[in-house]
DNA sequence: TATACATATGATTATATGTTCAAGTGTCTA
DNA sequence: TAGACACTTGAACATATAATCATATGTATA
């Protein structure tokens, strides 16, 4: 009956798919739209099967929904929340480089 | 010269850092003020070494700083941002468990 | 300065995870 | 309805990672 376990074990698992720099390219490609799987794939330069299991993975998790239209699966962001953590980790970074130079 | 790749990299490994539950346990014990290594060990029942190990990891990525006092070291969130992401991570992860029931 | 305390570190091992390849499913069009 | 497209899936393999244990380091105090 541990649900600080279990709420732990689902955040953790969210990060971690960021946590993935393929996964994290992806989902930053998603940030300006949706996109289907043959176009992330070859603007990250991935095959399409390894876009699948990681999209696979991201919907699973509820970070990514999809739609089709027609032959293709367009994907997306699924929840305002992604979209928020992503804008900050990227202005983490940032900022971490800026510290740097 | 692919200052992308690193950006990804390094943003990703700090997802990835906050991906394990037991690195998350940690960050997040920390956001109400700094703790000592054995502090935290004990209230999340690890092993101080793992706890170390972890920290250092932590460290590493600047997630978390450290100051010394006496013969202990007390940790604490290192920016901001990471207090900002783990909020958002929160907010998320409740709004989905919400959506759930 | 010897001892205890608090923590760090390195090596080892077991497990988790990403990539690839081959085969499968769903959708359109000739 | 046969073929082509767009994507998914499962299995196999290689690599990454976390936990553990033994040992080392830094700090206070008797």
């Amino acid at each position: 009956m541990d649900r600080t376990r279990d709420f732990l074990d689902d955040l953790s698992s969210m990060f971690r798919a960021l946590g993935d720099s393929t996964r994290l390219g992806i989902v930053l490609g998603l940030m300006d739209g949706e996109r289907c799987v043959s176009d992330l794939a070859s603007s990250l330069d991935i095959s399409e099967s390894s876009a699948s299991h990681h999209l696979r993975n991201l919907r699973q998790l509820r970070l990514v929904k999809r739609r089709r239209d027609g032959k293709k699966l367009f994907y997306s962001l699924d929840d305002h929340h992604v979209y928020l953590i992503l804008t900050i980790g990227l202005e983490h970074q940032a900022h971490k480089d800026k510290e740097e130079s």
